[in-house]
DNA sequence: TTAATACTTGTCAATAATTGACAAAATTAA
DNA sequence: TTAATTTTGTCAATTATTGACAAGTATTAA
């Protein structure tokens, strides 16, 4: 398994024959700041997931999969959570669905 | 459910019968800001998630399924994540703990 | 070996996000 | 009504994240 995105991205990245030059312009990025991402000192932001998965021609939820899959992991163990939080999550995501039925824009305020 | 933590810790405010002051005060939080993270327009930062068990005499395990549960729902909400990203975050959890066998100092550094 | 390319690391100012604090308005209870 | 409680708005201060660049260390090719 690929322990972090960073990782994840570094693979990818080898695999196509990219130099970090080369995939940071396509992101928009700094090729140190990439190669930072990559060895896990920098985190990459979410809103980058898009260029990432066109640079690859990569479904983006597989990627999106990876990308927060990661993300939870890491809270998770840096707070030592129960894995019943996933259960949790999942119940709520599920609730939050249901309640705002209506997609487009999102609502975290909970007013009545 | 509990749709939001702001929700649940309102309800645990309310059903012990205190006043946004006094739990406000056992948080060393601004009772204004508290009004906001009940309501949903803050975060409640995860440093005082000790405090809130210890005020509710709560077991601090649960707590955290509950708020990290509703941070990442919120997260798989508003990226429309696949439910998969959870069992990969499950996976990847497990990754953590195996590798990382002693507990302690965190390391997120992916080095060799 | 050198030279060229690729990668890594450190630093820091600029930007962005979060927080604490206070005032004031709205709500609720007596 | 008054008093207590809750909510909302605002903003400066703090904190975190980012972009950018320089300087360093591999790695590769000749």
């Amino acid at each position: 398994m690929k322990a972090t995105f960073g990782e994840y991205i570094k693979k990818l990245r080898t695999d196509n024959g990219l130099t970090l030059t080369q995939l940071a312009f396509q992101l928009d990025l700094d090729s140190a700041n990439l190669s930072k991402i990559e060895n896990g000192k920098r985190e990459f932001d979410e809103k980058r997931l898009d260029k990432l998965a066109t640079a690859f021609n990569l479904d983006i939820n597989q990627l999106k999969v990876e990308y927060f899959g990661d993300q939870f992991a890491k809270k998770m163990y840096a707070y030592n959570c129960p894995t019943e939080t996933l259960m949790v999550a999942e119940e709520k995501v599920n609730y939050l669905k249901s309640v705002n039925t209506k997609q487009g824009e999102i609502n975290f305020d909970n007013e009545k």
